[in-house]
DNA sequence: TTTATTCATTGCAATATTACAATATTAAAT
DNA sequence: ATTTAATATTGTAATATTGCAATGAATAAA
């Protein structure tokens, strides 16, 4: 045990998983905030950026592009990193079939629909 | 060292990791697939949809619940979980603001843009 | 009031994550 | 060739997550 079970679990569910885990800490967050904001793709720069030192840093890039939310390149001495268009667009869609779903629903939930009396937990 | 230094980040980047994070796990986004899928939002239901036992379906349960993203109302002896209107909102407006200022930003990477012959890590 | 039923909690083992100092690697600059 | 700069990797400690059997708590049914 301890070993989440993807075996049983839908390539869809799977994958969609393993792309929002890989956003789910702040420093990764941080870093796609960077990303976004910036025309500097520069590792160093996002180094600089973060309040991590540079080991940690580096993996959580390297998360990130396990991932396949970003990817990087070699620029001479240093490593540029971007968002990879087609993952991140892959990404999108998977959370917009979520939540435009949600909308479809309006929330027809037990708790305000159903069984109004009920005690919140 | 080994837990997550929060204090350094801002608070949307810690609300969001929250968020995204208990959202990380196949088994999760399975609860979350149900939840939108059917009106029957009973524990026992989701117990029997997930390939994992009792006790684990309850601790992922949970970690949604912690994060806001679902809440459970009793309803006699069973549970009624469903997905929490508002933090579902603002979970929706972040990753908004996340993917359309990627839209914005049309991709101006090192990578495709500025260092066309950089080879790919 | 017993006896089920439903769900949560506890306790535990296995595994994964987070963070960083120290070190290695690689390319640029001298 | 040597040194410097940028980044990755390794090793390690602390902490968190995953999963489940066993047990507990609360309500419903008998």
């Amino acid at each position: 045990m301890g070993a989440t079970k993807t075996e049983y679990f839908t390539d869809r569910q799977n994958e969609l998983a393993v792309l929002i885990k890989a956003l789910g800490h702040p420093a990764r967050i941080a870093i796609i905030d960077y990303l976004l904001k910036t025309e500097k793709c520069i590792c160093g720069d996002i180094v600089n950026e973060l309040p991590l030192a540079q080991p940690t840093v580096s993996q959580h890039l390297k998360e990130l592009k396990n991932a396949g939310i970003i990817k990087g390149s070699v620029d001479g001495n240093a490593i540029c990193y971007c968002i990879d268009d087609e993952v991140w667009h892959k990404f999108k869609g998977y959370l917009n079939g979520f939540f435009n779903t949600y909308d479809l629903k309006k929330n027809k939930c037990c708790y305000t629909n159903i069984k109004p009396k009920n005690i919140d937990l």
